[in-house]
DNA sequence: ATGTTCTGTCCGAGCACTTGACATCAGAGG
DNA sequence: CCTCTGATGTCAAGTGCTCGGACAGAACAT
């Protein structure tokens, strides 16, 4: 169905980003050549910037597909847990703990000429947010519909930012943090639940 | 090093001849649409002509990536035996029992239209022949230098063309074809051997 | 001050693929 | 017998993407 060129563009966006990140894993933003993503993938630099635009595009692109790729881990870890509680916190601990292997998130976080890449996490965060939102919010309405889309809403949000907070900011192992976040949120769900049923 | 167009380029073949290919175990000859392997690949009726010239151009190359990949398996059972005799046992069973599983060998062995397909296995046949000879030859000559190059070539056509005829015409299993083979041929090449030591 | 390196942009040439048309041939059916 | 259909093979024009080279500007080191 697919045409052999828009698969052959896909691969070209997927080599490119390859490289790229790798690139970005090993020397941070300022490791990012444009001229060496090229070489690398046996393409021209203008075919970079004919995909991307400029830099700033090229590492925004990588943080988003590494984002759907966390994304959609994380989703399998809350898929596997019907009791929205146990979502949650299955979603946080495995959060962490991908967060902690990334070598992406590592490099964003560590590397010194880290402004572009910190700003690209914070923007990142955004996106996290949103799509989490969908996805944690379709999962608490299927199982417990009787809390109102506020109150989940509210939830979620709140264990997003927490968790981003720790990601950024590495403190407890993540099943403490996934623990810790589970209680604390648990009653406030519970209790809306008990409310409107 | 390799562009990403020459790698597309290769996979661009590639695919074609799997579509080709795919046409032709499930039809025959005739059952291989020029328009129909465009389609399945994404990709417009001319580019298959640009890049087979005709539909002989294209079969003909399906063949030859079989043939390709048939001897390196063969070849790889050689290499596990240093006897030579035993490498030939070996890679006679290997080539009879491929040749017995491979569904595009069947189509053109049973395919009602293989006025065209009977004699691209004889055009195979040929360049099996050669690219064995020198595989084959090679190994003789690297266990058993004493062997005469010459006894070394008549042992192999022999062998080569036994085994051609029991593809084309099946009889007993494998194991049996080969341990014939190998029970006729090792005496000739063990005189040849202690001749010239 | 100067040279180097990287980003970002522009443009002309080239190449592969697409599209549509056409000639030709074989078989099927009226 | 004639025609219609479907397939192969060829051709030319059009299109999109990539390439290569050149250039200006900014940051940085010597």
């Amino acid at each position: 169905m697919t045409s052999f060129a828009d698969r052959t563009k896909r691969r070209l966006r997927d080599e490119l980003l390859d490289a790229a990140q790798e690139a970005v894993v090993a020397g941070g933003y300022d490791g990012l050549r444009m001229a060496e993503v090229a070489r690398r993938t046996g393409v021209s630099r203008q075919t970079v910037y004919n995909e991307f635009g400029d830099k700033w595009g090229l590492l925004e692109a990588v943080a988003a597909r590494e984002t759907e790729r966390f994304l959609l881990d994380v989703n399998n870890a809350i898929a596997e847990q019907p009791n929205p509680i146990d979502g949650l916190r299955a979603a946080v601990e495995r959060a962490l703990t991908l967060a902690g292997e990334n070598p992406l998130i590592k490099a964003a976080l560590s590397q010194p000429g880290s402004d572009q890449a910190s700003q690209l996490l914070t923007t990142r965060g955004q996106q996290v947010i949103e799509l989490a939102h969908l996805r944690l919010g379709a999962h608490v309405r299927e199982h417990w519909p009787e809390v109102p889309a506020e109150d989940a809403t509210s939830c979620v949000d709140v264990a997003l930012r927490v968790v981003i907070s720790h990601i950024v900011t590495p403190g407890p192992p993540p099943a403490a943090v996934a623990d810790q976040l589970a209680r604390v949120l648990s009653p406030f769900l519970a209790e809306s639940r008990r409310l409107h049923v």
